[in-house]
DNA sequence: CTGTTAGCGCGTTCAA
DNA sequence: TTGAACGCGCTAACAG
């Protein structure tokens, strides 16, 4: 069925080494034999078997990435770009999706069985404290590299291990400077949980910015989900109550699309009489209830990948990489 | 650095072979050294090279899939339930990335290579009439599954090829139907370009609909692309018409999603004066400009991969999928 | 129950 | 420039 070496060297008369030789381009053959071989490759479907070669050779030129769900649009963004960035390298991807810490585990075990020579992993969002991948993968030595999320417990940069974060405390500053511009003063606050860190970046982020602007925040509220749920409904909430805010920052699309939602049922104007920001600039900031103001991140992905290339070639250490955030204004805010 | 089977003999004064068994669970052990072996093992933190394993028992438990594009909804939706599946079956999946068909060809070779069982293939929207897959793969005899559309030049269930499509002239009537209940003679269609095949499906499924409940279809549109971009721009033009249809029928959400933004653009309200629909039930129908009336699909790559298990074990002969919809309600359609 | 032999397909080493 | 021997880590088949 497959071809291998010793069937190409058999029907060419040549020892398995000369054909090895010819098809891996080394200096040491020659030029008439490799003419030969290609064309004995190509004419019967010759391709190598990348379990033995790696075998031999000890390097798979795989890698594994591990993330809660690829169907959500935070995992499609970084898998997407990861999987380009790898594509480009001609690095083969791996992927595993996992819901637990037991599976996360089990993943990881498999990717470094069928010899991934590191790990990229996205988080769940709740997994902020300890992680079983972390340890599996540090134990072994190899690379990891966390997306957006990555646990107390590590040590950054010491060792083999790493993150790709975005700056969320600049992004929060972004959009605050917009919104001042625009007259805004009093804003509202939809948030993710404080225990999460970049939750807690973009909240802190939220904190010094309305604190040295001279805006007051009414009614932070810190949602368990991000989802867009839970930001239609804590909007709704938002609006029974006395004083108004003029503008209400999300901390992502999904949440501020939600938020948008409810304003746009009740009968309140987005980007008119309230303006609504997120984060993120994905599918809903362009095509949701409203076009959005919100902040774009160059894609994860890629920033990981080429990091590990480097540390691989030993070009440079591993260092955690804080991602800058870019404006993106749309209809979703205007003036106070 | 890594622990091999023999580091944990030497380790236990046993052979490499007992090693194996004892970690394999193999029927012929002692109990007392499979427990010894076992404690040694989780102690050294061993887990098996699976290049190793698979030259051996010439299995892989991997297998490949080939999409244009991660980010996109298409491809999140089909790699994240494809990913799932595999993940239950403890089958690795290796994704590769490819906007060309030079690129496919080499990242299916790549798949090839590491020992894919199987290749699932979501085709570029263009590739309709050839496709470089499908040599290349069918060569090898390795099962190909395509998603969503599938090439001319294909033998569907003869031998190993197979795909899984959705059932689009069934969700084109399922719109029609409520649209009818709700009143609706004229409708105007938002489709994409018959070239590719499941464009085609829908459209057929809209004449043949509309003809059959006496309805009428006003100014037909095939676009090229199937982006938000392309329904907005679209829906502009049809309102600068004469004659206005009461229902815009669109192929995807996508669309749906655009055609909407242009209607509210133009101060129609959508669900109350015109009606508007889309195919798919993704982020933009639940959060998009309207809370969108569409077809939910089940998810075509647990599809998939229940087939190719099922045809793996014996079970079942490759054959092709259709996967039929299920209209979702909601605010984007009202009486005409 | 445990160990020995052999070899999966490839590449490194070194001799011819 | 070419090829023979050997081994990567694992397991099937058999022997003890």
């Amino acid at each position: 069925m497959r071809v291998r070496l010793r069937d190409l060297a058999e029907g060419l008369g040549l020892s398995v080494m000369a054909v090895s030789k010819a098809l891996r381009d080394a200096p040491d053959i020659g030029v008439a034999t490799k003419a030969r071989v290609l064309a004995e490759a190509a004419k019967r479907g010759y391709w190598p078997n990348e379990a033995a070669r790696s075998l031999r050779v000890k390097q798979s030129g795989l890698v594994g990435l591990l993330l809660p769900d690829l169907a959500s649009e935070e995992g499609a963004m970084v898998s997407g770009s990861l999987a380009e960035a790898a594509q480009e390298a001609g690095i083969a991807l791996l992927v595993g999706v996992a819901r637990s810490g037991k599976e996360e585990a089990e993943q990881v075990r498999a990717m470094m069985g069928r010899g991934a020579e590191a790990i990229f992993f996205l988080p769940r969002i709740s997994t902020e404290h300890r992680s079983a991948v972390l340890e599996v993968v540090g134990r072994a030595g190899l690379p990891l590299i966390f997306f957006k999320r990555y646990p107390a417990d590590v040590d950054g940069g010491k060792g083999k291990v790493s993150w790709v974060v975005r700056d969320m405390g600049g992004a929060a500053n972004l959009v605050l400077d917009h919104l001042h511009d625009l007259g805004h003063r009093k804003v509202a606050y939809l948030g993710g949980h404080p225990a999460a860190r970049s939750s807690a970046e973009h909240l802190r982020g939220m904190e010094e910015g309305v604190a040295a602007r001279g805006m007051v925040m009414l009614g932070g509220v810190q949602m368990v989900g991000l989802e867009a749920e839970g930001g239609e409904a804590e909007m709704k909430k938002m609006l029974g109550k006395k004083e108004r805010p003029t503008a209400v920052v999300c901390v992502n699309d999904a949440i501020a699309a939600g938020a948008s939602r409810a304003l746009l049922a009740a009968g309140v104007s987005v980007g008119g009489e309230v303006s609504v920001t997120g984060v993120g600039d994905g599918a809903l900031a362009c095509y949701g209830p409203v076009p959005m103001t919100t902040v774009c991140f160059p894609s994860l992905g890629r920033v990981g990948f080429s990091l590990w290339r480097k540390v691989r070639e030993g070009k440079e250490e591993m260092k955690p990489e804080i991602v800058k955030g870019e404006l993106v204004v749309r209809e979703s805010t205007g003036k106070a």
